[in-house]
RNA sequence: GGGCGCGUAGCUCAGUGGGAGAGCGCUCGCUUCACACGCGGGAAGUCGGUGGUUCGAGUCCACCCGCGCCCACCA
């Protein structure tokens, strides 16, 4: 296998490091034992081939690949030399779903891109242990059993959700694999495992130590679901019509006040009543009592600026325990607080006896109507609103106070505002970036402390006897102050606060690891803009805190991926498409090029048509490469055809031109790549292979490499053989090429094309030969191109047999090198000699071509074909005159746009003239 | 309420201030010796609307209409 170590070497880009060294270990790597028939005999059955079958095909190149160890980078060197992605991990009892598909192509074309190209590559892996979620699907099977968490207790629960991740958690994995992504599977991370549940300890500690964390009764998100509180960001509003009701409260003394609410039940915990001290209607009755109706308590009337004058009757109902607004003001008053919805999302005994025990809707009614009966609702209507929801479990949340552990984030914002600020994360597409830089600077304290069993137990022991709180990385034996006996924490935390720390802990911190040296920080994070807070904004704040380093340099955020009606793809919905079964029907290569070519910087459908268009390139580039080795191998014997070197030697035009199309296709293929433009990537790749190569390099060069049984009229041996080169060599490139994105047609397609027989994934991605860049070819062929249409065209109007050529005399100029193509391709007889009158003509760039018989045309048609075309050419006349004859045109334009159409004046004129 | 984005061919979408494009679908013709999951030809568009900037606007600006998404503590 010929290495030009300069094709590792991208002009204009840093060569990463030591690359001969590197590709020696990837060749190492590849020449690992494969034994297969010889080439003669593969040759030869691909003569029957005449589909890429993927089903047939995957499994093979998947064996090759994990059984190489070409996924599985050595720990050497500098993370600034390498290259390495942290998977955003899915959940561990998960399924492959559109976007994680979308994200593992993505992803795998950037690690594939950058292993061809010399780095040394890692893509972590792993998965995370989800705390609601599994928690919530074990529970489920657990009920389908009849029993239940609580039956089994705390420790029987975690083991058999253990147990239950070993039995499904290797789905997900196995689901990667089939989609082709190269992921080092030799080191899978799991959030709970032994070394990360260090690490998550070790950050508690010091961010306790720091003073960041802390614990405080304050209210939560309740979820009566997970029966957990969760984070801000695990709530979801949604659009409700409730029932605002009025409610008149008799002040003590007489007179009244009427407070409106959605939500009458939390009235029970009413303490107060407010008024806007700037309000001239209520100024009176600031510090007066009002009486809670149904209750009895006294309520003092208090003045807040928090009261809108201007909405309801500007008299609000104070909630504290059960409304985070009411909460503030509460805290501002020194108000009581009441709490009668308890954990379990019913009434609790401090709502009363008539009330305790409900439910809260069923507490709404109940108040409803005891209020009605006493005359004191005093209107209803209905009202829209936000209605909190728990993205988890779905329920609706239940605002309530509680005693939970949280992070002051303000501090570890700061670094990380600076950091996407000055660019040292780059956000793409940089919409995104403002959308976090708003968010951070308005970032909120986070709860971090759960009330589930799955999951990081908080390091955090209480004392028995003096309830002193230690906070220790080792569980201390007793306690420091007073040696009584310790109890650890109950809560977990938050999935999230283990997931912030993916990208170092993966790698062995807080120990310094070799593969932490190698591979932190990251090049890049890709991931969907839903978890960009969640997640993304919370792996920069600690990777910063705790390595001092920002943990990727790149975020790019890619599309979501809608069912094709624009809905969101989902379960309930029944809108999900499964990748899976898509890949079953169409190939990973085509469902990895559909969803590249598809994603764009904004949401996007899912669109069949894209992997429809995934599957015809595989199976056209299969065929390519099939008809080239087979026309090869027919054309020069199977001796010759072995011993060939590919590489460009051109010798006419269409090989100038293919290959100067090629170093463009490969330059402009690695740009986009590195731009994160995989729409542009994936569909150049498509027309470079359907266009420029099968629909005119191949059509154009079949008869000089001819299958050698009729004998006659052969180009010579020599000949062949430099056409054959350079066809070889320009397959090889373009299969290369295509590999990130179609990487296992492409990658069985090398196993004919590479004679080493190493792996393509380990092999050199092909570099731009600006050399090869040839404009005259490509002028050249481009005339003879447009020229051959125009002539098929016609052809296909005047009724011409499909097959007959079709005697003419050229009349136009700059076809010099390119008649003999001209002549074949539009199935022309160019004798020169003939009837000097011409029956009809046809127009093509720079003049006509004169058709000398009219034997089996419709002449008529070819007339009206000849007006209709002469009528184009002047409308287009007009337009170009229109412009040139404006002064203000050109006056103003610059100076190559006028001469541009200048000289399309020029070629339009000599056109209609020939006509 | 604040922010981001989108309206281009029947559908899904590209489009860099200077000749409106692709894939699919439709249609006509080809059993042409790589591929019928193929090849060749064709029809199909007041680029959401109205103004403006400009020699020139699908592209830039303003407003309007329609549709998404994110954030947000008005009962």
């Amino acid at each position: 296998m010929a290495l030009p170590l300069a094709a590792h070497v991208r002009p204009g880009r840093p060569a990463h490091a030591p690359v001969g060294e590197r590709l020696n270990e990837l060749l190492a790597v590849s020449r690992w034992p494969y034994t297969q028939p010889p080439m003669a005999k593969r040759i030869a059955e691909l003569q029957d081939r005449t589909r890429f079958d993927p089903a047939e095909v995957e499994p093979r190149m998947t064996e090759r690949w994990l059984s190489s160890g070409l996924f599985h980078p050595e720990p050497d060197g500098e993370a600034s030399e390498n290259y390495s992605i942290a998977i955003p991990p899915p959940n561990v009892t998960g399924s492959l779903h559109m976007g994680h598909a979308l994200n593992g192509t993505i992803q795998d074309v950037l690690i594939r891109y950058r292993r061809m190209s010399g780095r040394r590559t890692k893509w972590i892996l792993g998965t995370d242990h989800a705390g609601i979620a599994t928690q919530a699907q074990v529970e489920k099977a657990l009920a389908a059993e009849g029993t239940s968490r609580h039956e089994l207790g705390r420790e029987g629960f975690v083991e058999r959700v253990w147990d239950w991740r070993e039995h499904y958690g290797h789905a997900i994995v196995e689901q990667l694999k089939r989609l082709g992504a190269s992921c080092d599977y030799s080191e899978e991370r799991f959030t709970l495992d032994e070394g990360y549940a260090r690490a998550v300890v070790e950050v508690f500690v010091r961010m306790y130590e720091k003073g960041y964390v802390y614990r405080d009764r304050y209210i939560v998100n309740w979820d009566p679901g997970s029966r957990s509180a969760i984070s801000d960001l695990e709530v979801e509003e949604r659009r409700e019509t409730d029932t605002l009701y009025s409610i008149r409260y008799d002040l003590e003394g007489g007179g009244e006040v009427t407070i409106a609410t959605v939500r009458p039940e939390t009235m029970l915990g009413d303490t107060a009543v407010a008024v806007h001290p700037d309000d001239e209607r209520y100024r009176a009755l600031v510090g007066r009592s009002a009486i809670l109706p149904l209750v009895g308590r006294h309520l003092p009337v208090i003045a807040d600026e928090y009261v809108k004058m201007d909405f309801g009757t500007g008299q609000l109902k104070i909630t504290p325990a059960h409304d985070p607004n009411d909460f503030e003001i509460g805290a501002r008053h020194d108000l009581d607080q009441v709490s009668v919805i308890g954990e379990d999302g019913r009434m609790s005994a401090e709502a009363g006896e008539r009330f305790a025990g409900l439910s809260v809707m069923a507490a709404r009614e109940a108040v409803v109507a005891a209020l009605r009966e006493e005359g004191r609702i005093v209107a209803e209507e209905p009202y829209e609103h936000e209605v909190p929801y728990s993205h988890r479990s779905g329920q609706r949340i239940e605002p309530l106070i509680s005693l939970q552990w949280f992070m002051d984030m303000s501090e570890l914002a700061k670094p990380a505002i600076a950091a996407v600020n000055d660019g040292l994360v780059r956000v793409v597409p940089d919409n995104h970036r403002r959308v976090y830089l708003d968010w951070m600077a308005g970032i909120r304290p986070w709860c971090i402390s759960r009330q589930l069993w799955w999951g990081h137990r908080l390091p955090v022991y209480y004392c028995d006897t003096c309830s002193h709180v230690h906070v220790a990385s080792a569980p201390p034996e007793r306690c420091a102050q007073c040696g009584g006996h310790l109890r650890q924490e109950e809560d977990v935390l938050d999935t999230w606060f283990s997931s912030a720390l993916w990208p170092f802990a993966t790698l062995g911190w807080p120990e310094q690891t070799p593969q932490l040296r190698a591979f932190y920080p990251t090049d890049v994070l890709s991931t969907a803009r839903d978890i960009l807070f969640l997640w993304v904004a919370r792996m920069i704040m600690m990777g910063i805190e705790l390595t001092g380093q920002v943990p990727f340099s790149d975020v790019y955020i890619h599309s979501v991926i809608q069912a094709p009606d624009g809905r969101r793809m989902s379960k309930s919905l029944g809108t999900g498409i499964d990748p899976l079964q898509e890949i079953e029907r169409h190939g990973a290569d085509a469902v990895r090029f559909g969803l590249l070519a598809t994603s764009s910087t904004q949401d996007v459908r899912y669109s069949a048509e894209k992997v429809q268009q995934g599957q015809a390139l595989a199976n056209k580039l299969f065929n390519a490469t099939r008809f080239a080795l087979l026309r090869v191998h027919a054309s020069l014997g199977a001796q010759a055809a072995a011993e060939l070197e590919p590489e460009p030697l051109p010798s006419t035009v269409e090989d100038r031109w293919i290959l100067s199309r090629l170093a463009q296709i490969e330059s402009d293929t690695a740009a986009r790549i590195e731009d994160y433009d995989f729409s542009h990537a994936a569909l150049g790749l498509y027309d470079f292979v359907y266009r420029e190569l099968c629909d005119w390099y191949l059509e154009i060069v079949k008869p000089r490499l001819p299958d050698l049984e009729p004998g006659e009229g052969h180009a010579p041996a020599p000949e062949r053989e430099r056409l054959a080169a350079t066809l070889l060599h320009v397959l090889r490139q373009t299969v290369a090429l295509c590999h990130p994105v179609i990487p296992f047609v492409t990658e069985e397609l090398w196993s004919y094309l590479d004679g080493g027989g190493g792996l393509l994934a380990a092999a050199p991605y092909p570099c731009a030969d600006e050399s090869l860049t040839d404009l005259q070819a490509e002028v050249e062929l481009e005339r003879a191109i447009e020229a051959v249409v125009a002539v098929r065209g016609w052809r296909d109007s005047v009724g011409a047999r499909a097959g007959a050529a079709i005697p003419a005399r050229l009349c136009a100029e700059g076809y010099e090198t390119v008649a003999p193509l001209l002549e074949r391709m539009a199935r022309l007889r160019l004798d020169g000699d003939g009837p000097a009158e011409a029956v009809a003509s046809i127009a093509v760039p720079g003049g006509t071509i004169e058709v000398l018989s009219a034997e089996g045309l419709d002449l008529h048609a070819a007339e009206r074909r000849r007006a209709a075309a002469r009528e184009k050419i002047e409308a287009e006349i007009a337009r170009v005159r229109g412009k040139l004859e404006n002064p203000g045109f050109v006056a103003k334009a610059p100076a190559s746009v006028v001469e541009g159409e200048r000289e399309r004046m020029r070629r339009l004129s000599a056109e209609l003239e020939a006509l």
